[in-house]
DNA sequence: CGGTCTTTTGAACGCGGTCAACAGCCGTGG
DNA sequence: CCACGGCTGTTGACCGCGTTCAAAAGACCG
């Protein structure tokens, strides 16, 4: 898999999803030590617009930029946070992929989400608590990391912060309920159908193609979020290859028809 | 069903638990007139521990108190909002018992929740968007209605209110979670036999019997929670019953064995 | 190049859904 | 009082979807 951290982020995704290559010399930051890749600021960051500071003023945005100064990098199948562990931070997926999921007491995983780039993760322990979940790099991935404490002081200079934060926890709700509808209405078929579509749908907000993509996670990822087993998954991907609705090899995928994939779902 | 609306609502679940009841006499109000019964303030209240001003101090709380004036009583299957109305309040339910769920684009019903006395709902709205669900009341209601915007001002002269909402959301959060685990991971007979003992705990924690009482709601609402068909509900509360874990009686149920029941979702 | 992990595909089984019939319960009205 | 219709819950019989087990092919990495 051809990850590539940090600068290079936006054209890796580009790559992989077979789309013009913006900066392809940036290959290069592979290879820079860590301490000398140059600070990125929020001002100059890609995901501006997706980031918990998207409506800051030129002012508050210096403020904010102090508190996301540290980030952390991690290879793929490395933990960013374990369940249990004290929390202190969000964080916010600068490039790379990553997924959370929960892992019950008899060994069962159950993914509850994916975190693509401008995603943020760790909103479940704003209150303090430790975490209830566990956060694992799908492939080399960077983070902004935000401190709590630092966040709550900021929100009695930046008034609008303050609402910012609870429609970001609203959204994190939101995004459950759907993945609950997911589980506990929707066939198999539907689910996969509607998983590929959601992707589509957040790689096309972050300026990608919709339709087509590379699944950074397993399909035995896929299955545990969508409450299906491994084959399953593989055995839908194949089906809807061979009726038409899209082409599927190892972890690209190509939507052909993306309105054969809404009707399976019962939308028009 | 002897549903008791208002100010017998402890005796109500008392009773229908069959526990001691404490105030006998207080079934009179069911024929007091709306305008007549008295205004129960919030240091009075039975569900004090268990509300949003839990760890107020007396002065905190007699700001709160003023927030918090207006109650709206509900008829069983009237609903207290519906997706897409403007969000304005929060609510407590006082007494009663309610239900949160999403209806797709073409009619499948997923339940997302079920909500007791000092239960929260319409925290989904905080952030000032719209409802994303209906909540419907299952019997006869009664919840505290606190507008966002005078509570969001409360937050200004008691600084722990601020914490505590993000409290709620969190374990809001964490709720669902664990209802996609329950979703993702379990079987069947897993599932309804964590449901009942989570329903159990709930009691426990207001002072109920973990072990006996009664269900609210109808075999399809609990289904929908569930990801299951009403069918097969009641398939498995009767095969329980036949082994012995519990026993079951149109909506009351007695939980004989919990350790049997805990053994079947997988915890010692 | 061998070793490991992931993915695909096949074959068979069984859980839970589906359809249907019936019982119980309750409020309504004759 | 019973008759009635509507609604909820129970139970049976059958079937199909998705799981399970297994084998082999493919991808990745030292």
């Amino acid at each position: 898999m051809n990850a590539v951290p940090g600068l290079a982020a936006p054209s890796a995704q580009l790559r992989s999803a077979a789309h013009v290559v913006l900066f392809p010399t940036l290959d290069r930051s592979r290879a820079l030590p860590r301490a000398a890749r140059p600070q990125i600021s929020c001002n100059a960051c890609a995901l501006r617009g997706a980031c918990i500071s998207a409506d800051f003023s030129a002012a508050e945005m210096g403020a904010f930029e102090e508190l996301a100064q540290v980030k952390r990098r991690l290879r793929g199948a490395q933990h960013l946070y374990r369940t249990g562990e004290p929390a202190e931070s969000l964080y916010v997926v600068r490039s790379g992929f990553m997924k959370s999921s929960v892992v019950t007491s008899d060994g069962r995983e159950q993914v509850t989400r994916f975190h693509m780039m401008g995603d943020l993760t760790g909103l479940g322990a704003m209150a303090g608590q430790p975490h209830t979940t566990d956060a694992v790099a799908l492939e080399d991935t960077e983070v902004c990391e935000i401190p709590f404490a630092a966040l709550q002081r900021l929100t009695l200079r930046v008034p609008q912060l303050q609402h910012r934060l609870y429609c970001l926890m609203t959204q994190e709700l939101q995004a459950q309920r759907e993945a609950l509808v997911l589980l506990g209405t929707m066939r198999a078929e539907e689910r996969v159908a509607a998983f590929l579509l959601d992707l589509g749908q957040r790689y096309r907000t972050l300026g990608f193609s919709a339709s087509r993509f590379v699944l950074r996670m397993s399909r035995a990822d896929i299955g545990s979020y969508l409450g299906l087993r491994l084959e399953t998954v593989s055995r839908l991907l194949s089906r809807f290859q061979v009726e038409g609705l899209l082409s599927v090899e190892g972890k690209s995928v190509h939507i052909l028809d993306s309105e054969g994939l809404l009707a399976l779902i019962g939308q028009s």
